[in-house]
DNA sequence: AAGACGTGGAT
DNA sequence: TATCCAAGTCT
């Protein structure tokens, strides 16, 4: 018996977020370009990239015919831009593996470019309302809430999550319960400042009966960016992004003052296959 | 199995 | 202003 179920359940029938992904009638294409594009980004900064990217690729099909370039181009500044070329990728591996269709089996799922558990879990679930344990960041954090009584769960996906997750999981609509946790974790279960009075969950959940302990594992990975490659090979992608065609090294060098971290950055995005040479001291965006 | 990998809003 | 961190994946 899961007492976190119904107050949950019931909590997302009335706080869901209309999101066009989740409408009625949405493809498992879009879910699937909504789940690359939320992988460590916000949902507000992912709505207008994917409108556009829906209006030119509605189909796996009709992203595979084009460049990677150009999706690496309509990415824009999401991040992480490597994501824009597995997405192209995975619509490559549908088209030539599966028919066109997005693959409603978890295993052919996860061997796609750029879907891991995470994803694969989402999609299955998602998609074609399958029933799996759906852990993300979210989720993760709601169960070492109310389950654990920590403020935040380990860095890595452990074993007792899983069974956690596999426990929890009801029999019935497994899917709208993993969506669900998710949304409470996104909406009051937050990181920072969690809204404990609005939480359906607040008279069960560990942390809350033990006065919200202070986080007491090791330290939580901070990301570092200023002056790093990162931040370089940003810079040269959005001055190729910002160009409609290729340009050439004068353009490049213009975005970052030290020339060995510089050239540094760009052989990374060479070797990534987000940028490539395509003539004398020319780079463009990959054809 | 840590570390690399973008970006910008919030605190 | 500095730090945090948002539906992870890959090596």
């Amino acid at each position: 018996m899961n007492a976190l179920l119904e107050p949950v359940l019931d909590w997302y029938e009335a706080n869901a977020r209309d999101l066009p992904w989740r409408r009625p009638g949405a493809s498992a294409w879009s879910v699937m370009v909504s789940e690359f594009m939320l992988q460590q980004t916000p949902v507000a900064r992912v709505l207008p990239v994917f409108d556009q990217w829906m209006a030119r690729w509605p189909t796996p099909e009709a992203l595979a015919a084009e460049a990677p370039g150009e999706a690496v181009r309509t990415w824009g500044r999401l991040g992480y831009p490597r994501r824009a070329l597995r997405l192209h990728a995975a619509a490559q591996a549908i088209v030539e593996h599966h028919g066109g269709v997005v693959p409603d089996d978890i295993d052919a799922l996860r061997a796609l470019p750029g879907v891991g558990d995470y994803t694969s879990a989402a999609i299955a679930s998602f998609a074609y309302q399958q029933s799996h344990v759906v852990l993300d960041t979210n989720v993760r954090r709601v169960f070492a809430r109310v389950a654990g009584g920590t403020a935040y769960p380990a860095s890595a996906v452990s074993a007792v999550e899983r069974r956690l997750g596999e426990t929890l999981k009801p029999l019935e609509r497994a899917d709208r319960w993993a969506i669900a946790v998710m949304e409470l974790g996104a909406l009051v279960c937050t990181s920072t400042s969690p809204d404990c009075p609005r939480c359906p969950v607040r008279d069960i959940c560990r942390w809350r009966a033990l006065d919200y302990p202070a986080y007491d594992g090791p330290p939580r990975r901070g990301q570092t960016y200023a002056g790093t490659d990162r931040q370089v090979r940003g810079k040269l992608l959005a001055a190729l992004r910002d160009h409609e065609g290729p340009v050439t090294i004068d353009v490049l060098d213009a975005t970052w003052h030290e020339a060995a971290q510089r050239m540094r950055a760009l052989d990374s995005l060479v070797a990534d296959g987000l940028v490539e040479l395509v003539g004398d001291d020319l780079y463009g965006l990959p054809t």
